[in-house]
DNA sequence: GTGTTGTTCTTTCTCGATAAAGGACGACAG
DNA sequence: CTGTCGTCCTTTATCGAGAAAGAACAACAC
């Protein structure tokens, strides 16, 4: 049976976007609010339904309007957990296991047992596993299951080897880029907000880990090629779970990897390609040992 | 529920080993038989207990004989059909439908299509379209279905440019390679396939997409990397069946390619970087003329 | 005609069930 | 005590079902 995850996120947002509206407002069409909502017009439909049985909108058919914006915000809303689709709760669940809990290198992956502590049935864990396949933390053993490659020093240098040579080509493509290209305006912003970002380091310092990857792709964006693409995911995903697993020092490493950005940027921006390669080699250096720092040590050391 | 296809894949390989064997012979122990079928010992024993029944083989427990190898040549084996699992036989159908059939870039992928299409459950599709996603092929659209983005001129591009930076790196890597290293002999053994390969090109030239791939990876093996190792899967899956589909011209091309390999390999015993620079490129400017050549024009042409 | 809503059909996502394959344990032989 | 086979339990690979979400079509309004 398939869960209501996206009607419940509907609604949610649909609550908020009713409340924006205030009393007595006309609501926009189901077509217009299928686009704002982000869903099916099946899904807005059942979304408008339930908001008239709440008495939170009135009228039907094209008449229909706000009718308490105090009902919509006092309304209870479906809680997080219910709003996210099977596969992204799986994800977060598993590389919660694996960076937190014991989930040492080699150790077999049971599809039945996650299932188990995932409280989901077993296909949605191997469908889990054969997306996540291609991040190569996992290993596939056909009729007998998954084996953890797991987060190593040795995973981290191969990340990087791939990284530092994506970058490299990206970077010397965008210096390449014709003056009028609209990347140079969009680098420019990204300029201005790691300035506003770093102004406010202190308190905003986790919302790094969005402009860093945005920062990245826009700079591959120069040169499209979808391989690249692709593995930034896999720096993406990494990142993300690295930032939230280890908090040590992340205000300091942030601020850091900001300055070097800056740097970065400003080499990129001045079209001078000996310093965006420096730039680049000296940012990626750090961010390298960053990660190896927090890496576990893999098979080969002889830790019991 | 599962189909026995380990069963009756070990089930043909045994009737073969059994003739080897000899009347009379007695039979190696279940776990020596378990390394040679590739299989669990469960299933060693139930093939044991079906070549019993068949009275290819007698005798019980630690006490077994082959009794007939008449009858073992002349029992029926199993269709392959029937020995590949689902997942293969999905894979190659689909391989069909996008490079033979109509498959335009842009066309909607219908899960429940292709299972009926295929005569398997949609689970089957689903996990084939999961696992293949990462070939940068096709593209998922959650909740609503997947894209095929095809085997287009972009795609051919988008992969040699990846492979180029690939290939010279590791082709650098293995220039550097430490004298005594047991790749050097390998190479060599390579070497001499290639030379074997090139006398009897005219009727062994399809053998060459596997020379190729074992070639390729072994250069890659000078200095390992999972990426990089993923990403040749994904060549070697384009050349397989880029093979199967396009056979005009191959003889022709394989010889050349053969050739190219052959300096190339020359090179690297030499251990000269420049001149194995330059034969990588040139092979690999080759490789990739063949696939623009038999690569469909994307959606950008205005052909309808 | 363009854009709206009402209606109906199709497809995706997830579950639970079941046979096949794998793996663990004990008993026994040399 | 090492390797073998017999037995039993666990896990994987696949199917089919059913509710939610998407998409197509028709009817209607301006």
């Amino acid at each position: 049976m398939k869960p209501d995850t996206v009607f419940k996120r509907a609604f949610n947002d649909a609550l908020e976007l009713v409340v924006v509206l205030g009393d007595g407002a006309q609501l926009p069409s189901e077509n217009a609010l299928k686009v704002r909502l982000n869903v099916s017009r099946t899904t807005v439909r059942k979304v408008l339904a339930r908001l008239a049985g709440r008495g939170v909108v009135g009228g039907r058919g094209a008449h229909r309007e706000v009718r308490s914006i105090v009902r919509a915000a006092k309304a209870k809303r479906f809680p997080v957990a219910e709003t996210e689709p099977l596969s992204a709760q799986v994800e977060k669940r598993f590389m919660e296991w694996m960076l937190r809990d014991n989930a040492r290198p080699g150790t077999a992956i049971n599809e039945l047992d996650l299932a188990r502590r995932f409280g989901v049935a077993t296909t949605g864990i191997r469908e889990f596993l054969n997306r996540f396949q291609r991040f190569g933390l996992i290993e596939r053993h056909p009729n007998s299951g998954w084996v953890l490659k797991g987060f190593t020093t040795d995973f981290a240098l191969e990340l990087f080897e791939i990284r530092e040579m994506f970058e490299m080509r990206s970077a010397r493509a965008f210096v390449a880029l014709a003056d009028d290209s609209p990347l140079w305006r969009e680098m420019d912003m990204l300029r201005q907000e790691h300035l506003r970002l770093l102004r406010k380091i202190d308190q905003r310092y986790h919302d790094f880990s969005d402009l860093d990857s945005r920062f990245h792709r826009v700079i591959n964006s120069a040169s499209p090629n979808r391989f690249i693409e692709d593995f930034y995911d896999i720096i993406t995903m990494i990142f993300h779970y690295h930032y939230q697993w280890n908090k040590q020092d992340e205000r300091q490493r942030n601020a850091v990897a900001v300055r070097e950005h800056l740097a970065y940027i400003d080499a990129l921006l001045g079209r001078d390609e000996a310093m965006v390669l420096r730039a680049c080699v000296a940012h990626l250096a750090s961010a390298k040992q960053t990660l190896i720092r927090s890496s576990s040590r893999g098979l080969k050391s002889s830790e019991g």
